[in-house]
DNA sequence: GTATGTGCAAATCGTTTGCAAGTCA
DNA sequence: TGACTTGCAAACGATTTGCACATAC
Protein backbone atom coordinates (compact mmCIF):
# COMPACT_ATOMS: atom_id res chain seq x y z
CA UNK A 1 0.00 0.00 0.00
CA UNK A 2 3.04 2.48 0.21
CA UNK A 3 3.52 2.06 -3.61
CA UNK A 4 0.34 2.93 -3.98
CA UNK A 5 0.34 5.92 -1.73
CA UNK A 6 3.33 6.76 -4.01
CA UNK A 7 1.83 5.94 -7.14
CA UNK A 8 -0.58 8.95 -6.09
CA UNK A 9 2.06 11.38 -5.05
CA UNK A 10 0.75 10.37 -1.34
CA UNK A 11 3.19 10.18 1.19
CA UNK A 12 3.57 6.83 3.47
CA UNK A 13 3.50 8.91 6.51
CA UNK A 14 3.23 7.05 10.41
CA UNK A 15 -0.42 8.66 10.73
CA UNK A 16 -1.25 6.65 7.05
CA UNK A 17 0.56 3.34 7.97
CA UNK A 18 -0.67 2.94 11.59
CA UNK A 19 -4.25 3.85 10.54
CA UNK A 20 -4.07 1.04 7.95
CA UNK A 21 -2.88 -1.17 10.41
CA UNK A 22 -5.78 -0.58 12.72
CA UNK A 23 -7.84 -0.89 10.26
CA UNK A 24 -6.30 -4.17 9.05
CA UNK A 25 -6.63 -6.11 12.87
CA UNK A 26 -10.12 -4.22 13.26
CA UNK A 27 -12.88 -7.35 13.19
CA UNK A 28 -15.45 -4.85 12.75
CA UNK A 29 -16.36 -0.62 11.41
CA UNK A 30 -14.83 1.99 13.26
CA UNK A 31 -15.76 5.53 13.53
CA UNK A 32 -13.35 8.49 13.42
CA UNK A 33 -14.05 8.96 17.36
CA UNK A 34 -12.95 5.33 17.89
CA UNK A 35 -9.53 5.82 16.00
CA UNK A 36 -8.92 8.91 18.00
CA UNK A 37 -9.13 6.68 20.71
CA UNK A 38 -6.79 4.52 19.70
CA UNK A 39 -4.57 6.86 18.22
CA UNK A 40 -4.80 9.84 21.03
CA UNK A 41 -1.44 11.38 19.35
CA UNK A 42 -3.03 11.87 16.26
CA UNK A 43 -5.39 14.88 15.59
CA UNK A 44 -9.04 14.99 14.77
CA UNK A 45 -8.96 16.72 11.57
CA UNK A 46 -5.75 14.72 10.33
CA UNK A 47 -7.98 11.18 11.00
CA UNK A 48 -10.66 12.73 8.81
CA UNK A 49 -8.18 13.14 6.31
CA UNK A 50 -6.79 10.24 6.03
CA UNK A 51 -9.92 8.23 5.91
CA UNK A 52 -10.89 10.06 2.72
CA UNK A 53 -7.72 9.76 1.23
CA UNK A 54 -7.50 6.00 2.20
CA UNK A 55 -11.23 5.43 1.31
CA UNK A 56 -10.25 6.97 -2.70
CA UNK A 57 -7.20 4.73 -2.53
CA UNK A 58 -9.89 2.10 -2.61
CA UNK A 59 -8.32 0.81 0.64
CA UNK A 60 -10.86 1.49 3.08
CA UNK A 61 -14.67 1.47 2.77
CA UNK A 62 -17.54 4.14 4.09
CA UNK A 63 -20.64 2.63 5.86
CA UNK A 64 -23.54 4.24 7.64
CA UNK A 65 -25.15 2.78 10.22
CA UNK A 66 -28.73 4.51 12.34
CA UNK A 67 -25.77 7.20 14.49
CA UNK A 68 -24.48 10.09 13.00
CA UNK A 69 -20.79 8.73 12.55
CA UNK A 70 -19.37 7.59 9.72
CA UNK A 71 -17.86 4.70 9.88
CA UNK A 72 -14.90 3.08 7.75
CA UNK A 73 -13.20 -0.58 7.31
CA UNK A 74 -11.24 -2.36 5.11
CA UNK A 75 -12.78 -2.79 1.60
CA UNK A 76 -12.50 -6.07 0.58
CA UNK A 77 -15.02 -9.05 -0.27
CA UNK A 78 -18.80 -7.10 -0.34
CA UNK A 79 -20.77 -8.30 2.28
CA UNK A 80 -22.85 -6.55 5.14
CA UNK A 81 -23.76 -6.43 8.88
CA UNK A 82 -26.01 -6.75 11.70
CA UNK A 83 -26.02 -4.14 14.51
CA UNK A 84 -26.99 -5.17 18.18
CA UNK A 85 -29.23 -2.23 19.04
CA UNK A 86 -28.19 -2.66 22.58
CA UNK A 87 -24.48 -3.37 22.94
CA UNK A 88 -24.04 -2.33 19.44
CA UNK A 89 -21.97 -5.43 18.80
CA UNK A 90 -21.71 -5.48 15.11
CA UNK A 91 -21.01 -8.57 13.20
CA UNK A 92 -20.43 -9.48 9.43
CA UNK A 93 -22.51 -11.16 6.83
CA UNK A 94 -20.75 -12.22 4.03
CA UNK A 95 -23.33 -13.65 1.50
CA UNK A 96 -24.72 -11.01 -0.44
CA UNK A 97 -27.92 -12.56 -2.21
CA UNK A 98 -28.99 -9.33 -3.87
CA UNK A 99 -26.78 -9.16 -7.30
CA UNK A 100 -29.93 -10.88 -8.82
CA UNK A 101 -32.64 -8.27 -7.42
CA UNK A 102 -30.70 -5.56 -9.92
CA UNK A 103 -32.81 -6.19 -12.85
CA UNK A 104 -36.15 -6.31 -11.52
CA UNK A 105 -35.41 -3.08 -9.66
CA UNK A 106 -34.69 -1.27 -12.41
CA UNK A 107 -37.80 -2.58 -14.12
CA UNK A 108 -40.06 -1.40 -11.23
CA UNK A 109 -38.36 1.92 -10.38
CA UNK A 110 -37.15 3.11 -14.30
CA UNK A 111 -33.69 4.07 -12.94
CA UNK A 112 -31.06 3.27 -15.32
CA UNK A 113 -28.42 1.61 -13.59
CA UNK A 114 -27.58 0.36 -9.89
CA UNK A 115 -23.98 0.97 -9.04
CA UNK A 116 -24.24 -0.15 -4.97
CA UNK A 117 -26.32 -0.78 -2.02
CA UNK A 118 -26.77 -0.83 1.15
CA UNK A 119 -27.99 -3.21 3.61
CA UNK A 120 -27.78 -3.37 7.29
CA UNK A 121 -29.40 -5.75 9.95
CA UNK A 122 -30.71 -4.72 13.37
CA UNK A 123 -31.07 -6.78 16.07
CA UNK A 124 -30.07 -8.54 19.53
CA UNK A 125 -26.65 -10.59 19.84
CA UNK A 126 -26.96 -13.61 21.53
CA UNK A 127 -25.52 -12.01 24.94
CA UNK A 128 -28.27 -9.41 24.91
CA UNK A 129 -30.87 -11.37 24.15
CA UNK A 130 -30.78 -12.98 27.35
CA UNK B 1 -54.33 10.49 14.25
CA UNK B 2 -55.86 13.13 16.05
CA UNK B 3 -57.16 10.04 18.37
CA UNK B 4 -54.05 8.23 18.68
CA UNK B 5 -52.83 11.84 19.47
CA UNK B 6 -54.67 12.18 22.66
CA UNK B 7 -54.83 8.69 24.01
CA UNK B 8 -51.22 9.34 24.01
CA UNK B 9 -51.75 12.64 26.16
CA UNK B 10 -50.32 14.54 23.04
CA UNK B 11 -52.13 17.82 21.33
CA UNK B 12 -52.92 17.62 17.97
CA UNK B 13 -52.00 21.08 17.54
CA UNK B 14 -51.89 22.23 14.29
CA UNK B 15 -48.04 22.34 13.80
CA UNK B 16 -48.66 18.74 13.84
CA UNK B 17 -51.51 18.01 11.70
CA UNK B 18 -50.01 20.29 9.30
CA UNK B 19 -46.36 17.90 9.73
CA UNK B 20 -48.67 14.99 8.92
CA UNK B 21 -50.65 16.46 5.79
CA UNK B 22 -47.05 17.16 4.76
CA UNK B 23 -46.02 13.43 4.96
CA UNK B 24 -48.85 12.07 3.46
CA UNK B 25 -49.03 14.17 0.39
CA UNK B 26 -45.36 13.62 -0.51
CA UNK B 27 -44.55 10.94 -2.30
CA UNK B 28 -40.65 10.41 -0.83
CA UNK B 29 -38.64 10.43 2.23
CA UNK B 30 -38.58 14.11 3.72
CA UNK B 31 -35.49 15.39 6.00
CA UNK B 32 -36.42 18.46 8.27
CA UNK B 33 -34.80 20.91 6.13
CA UNK B 34 -37.26 20.66 3.27
CA UNK B 35 -39.98 20.23 6.38
CA UNK B 36 -38.49 24.24 7.35
CA UNK B 37 -38.91 25.01 3.70
CA UNK B 38 -42.24 23.70 3.30
CA UNK B 39 -43.52 25.42 6.70
CA UNK B 40 -41.52 28.38 7.05
CA UNK B 41 -43.59 29.51 10.07
CA UNK B 42 -42.34 26.49 11.86
CA UNK B 43 -39.22 26.69 14.18
CA UNK B 44 -36.74 23.58 13.48
CA UNK B 45 -36.54 23.04 17.07
CA UNK B 46 -40.64 22.12 16.94
CA UNK B 47 -40.38 20.37 13.71
CA UNK B 48 -37.30 17.77 14.91
CA UNK B 49 -39.89 17.62 18.33
CA UNK B 50 -42.81 16.82 16.10
CA UNK B 51 -41.14 14.09 13.66
CA UNK B 52 -39.62 12.25 16.17
CA UNK B 53 -42.97 12.76 18.08
CA UNK B 54 -44.98 11.31 15.17
CA UNK B 55 -42.18 8.62 14.48
CA UNK B 56 -42.89 7.25 18.23
CA UNK B 57 -46.58 6.97 17.57
CA UNK B 58 -45.84 4.91 14.40
CA UNK B 59 -47.16 7.69 12.15
CA UNK B 60 -43.47 8.22 10.53
CA UNK B 61 -40.60 6.21 9.80
CA UNK B 62 -36.66 7.27 9.76
CA UNK B 63 -34.61 6.65 7.10
CA UNK B 64 -30.87 7.37 6.70
CA UNK B 65 -29.28 7.72 2.73
CA UNK B 66 -25.88 8.51 2.40
CA UNK B 67 -26.07 12.02 3.60
CA UNK B 68 -25.93 13.59 7.04
CA UNK B 69 -29.73 14.39 7.29
CA UNK B 70 -32.16 12.45 8.78
CA UNK B 71 -35.77 11.69 6.32
CA UNK B 72 -38.98 10.71 7.50
CA UNK B 73 -41.92 8.78 5.60
CA UNK B 74 -45.28 7.60 6.50
CA UNK B 75 -44.68 4.45 7.89
CA UNK B 76 -46.98 2.01 5.71
CA UNK B 77 -45.93 -0.76 3.97
CA UNK B 78 -42.36 -1.87 4.31
CA UNK B 79 -40.50 -0.94 1.28
CA UNK B 80 -36.73 0.14 0.01
CA UNK B 81 -35.49 3.19 -2.03
CA UNK B 82 -32.93 3.43 -4.94
CA UNK B 83 -31.26 6.64 -4.69
CA UNK B 84 -30.14 8.88 -7.73
CA UNK B 85 -26.53 9.87 -6.92
CA UNK B 86 -26.68 12.44 -9.47
CA UNK B 87 -29.75 14.50 -9.38
CA UNK B 88 -31.05 12.88 -5.49
CA UNK B 89 -33.99 11.51 -6.81
CA UNK B 90 -35.54 8.84 -4.54
CA UNK B 91 -37.77 5.99 -5.93
CA UNK B 92 -39.83 3.45 -3.54
CA UNK B 93 -39.05 -0.37 -3.95
CA UNK B 94 -42.07 -1.96 -3.23
CA UNK B 95 -41.16 -5.58 -3.60
CA UNK B 96 -38.94 -6.62 -0.38
CA UNK B 97 -37.24 -10.45 -1.26
CA UNK B 98 -35.40 -10.46 2.17
CA UNK B 99 -38.22 -11.71 4.77
CA UNK B 100 -36.41 -15.15 4.18
CA UNK B 101 -32.55 -14.55 4.69
CA UNK B 102 -33.17 -13.56 8.59
CA UNK B 103 -32.80 -16.98 9.57
CA UNK B 104 -29.22 -17.94 7.74
CA UNK B 105 -28.27 -14.38 8.78
CA UNK B 106 -29.11 -15.64 12.50
CA UNK B 107 -27.09 -18.84 12.01
CA UNK B 108 -24.35 -17.25 10.49
CA UNK B 109 -23.91 -14.49 12.73
CA UNK B 110 -24.73 -15.73 16.34
CA UNK B 111 -27.71 -13.16 16.37
CA UNK B 112 -30.41 -14.17 18.82
CA UNK B 113 -33.23 -12.02 16.41
CA UNK B 114 -33.47 -9.32 14.14
CA UNK B 115 -35.64 -7.08 14.31
CA UNK B 116 -35.32 -4.80 11.47
CA UNK B 117 -33.47 -3.92 8.23
CA UNK B 118 -32.54 -0.61 6.18
CA UNK B 119 -31.64 -1.89 2.21
CA UNK B 120 -31.33 1.17 -0.08
CA UNK B 121 -29.97 1.61 -3.85
CA UNK B 122 -27.88 4.00 -5.52
CA UNK B 123 -27.39 4.61 -9.14
CA UNK B 124 -28.45 6.43 -11.99
CA UNK B 125 -32.14 7.65 -12.58
CA UNK B 126 -33.22 7.58 -16.19
CA UNK B 127 -33.10 11.25 -17.00
CA UNK B 128 -29.11 11.31 -15.34
CA UNK B 129 -28.08 9.04 -17.31
CA UNK B 130 -27.87 10.61 -20.35
C1' DG C 1 -56.42 25.73 35.04
C1' DT C 2 -52.90 22.72 34.03
C1' DA C 3 -50.28 19.82 31.38
C1' DT C 4 -48.40 19.99 27.04
C1' DG C 5 -46.38 22.51 23.04
C1' DT C 6 -43.85 26.37 20.94
C1' DG C 7 -40.23 29.83 19.76
C1' DC C 8 -35.95 31.62 20.65
C1' DA C 9 -31.26 31.43 21.79
C1' DA C 10 -27.54 28.87 23.22
C1' DA C 11 -25.28 24.41 23.43
C1' DT C 12 -23.66 20.06 21.38
C1' DC C 13 -21.92 16.73 18.20
C1' DG C 14 -19.68 15.14 14.18
C1' DT C 15 -17.17 16.93 10.56
C1' DT C 16 -14.68 20.43 7.57
C1' DT C 17 -11.61 24.23 6.56
C1' DG C 18 -7.77 27.87 6.65
C1' DC C 19 -3.41 28.59 7.67
C1' DA C 20 1.26 28.40 9.54
C1' DA C 21 4.64 25.11 10.72
C1' DG C 22 6.57 20.39 9.99
C1' DT C 23 8.06 16.38 7.18
C1' DC C 24 8.89 13.03 3.38
C1' DA C 25 11.05 12.09 -1.02
C1' DT D 1 14.02 22.26 -1.92
C1' DG D 2 9.30 21.80 -2.58
C1' DA D 3 5.13 19.38 -2.57
C1' DC D 4 2.54 17.13 0.55
C1' DT D 5 0.99 16.68 5.77
C1' DT D 6 0.02 17.94 10.15
C1' DG D 7 -1.85 20.47 14.26
C1' DC D 8 -4.46 24.00 15.97
C1' DA D 9 -8.24 26.93 16.07
C1' DA D 10 -12.12 28.50 14.09
C1' DA D 11 -16.17 27.54 11.11
C1' DC D 12 -19.95 24.48 9.87
C1' DG D 13 -24.34 21.99 9.41
C1' DA D 14 -27.54 19.03 11.60
C1' DT D 15 -29.64 18.25 15.76
C1' DT D 16 -30.67 18.97 20.83
C1' DT D 17 -31.64 21.47 24.98
C1' DG D 18 -33.28 25.04 28.55
C1' DC D 19 -36.48 28.10 29.53
C1' DA D 20 -40.21 31.53 29.44
C1' DC D 21 -44.39 32.14 27.03
C1' DA D 22 -48.50 30.34 24.60
C1' DT D 23 -52.17 26.90 23.64
C1' DA D 24 -55.16 22.71 23.61
C1' DC D 25 -58.42 20.37 26.19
Amino acid sequence: MKEKLRDNKLKATPARLELLDIFEHARRPLAVAELSEKLPESDRATLYRNVEVLEQLGLLKQIRFKDRQVYYEVEDKHHHHIVCTNCGKIADISHCKLDTTGKSVLKHTGFAEIDDHSLEFYGLCAACAK
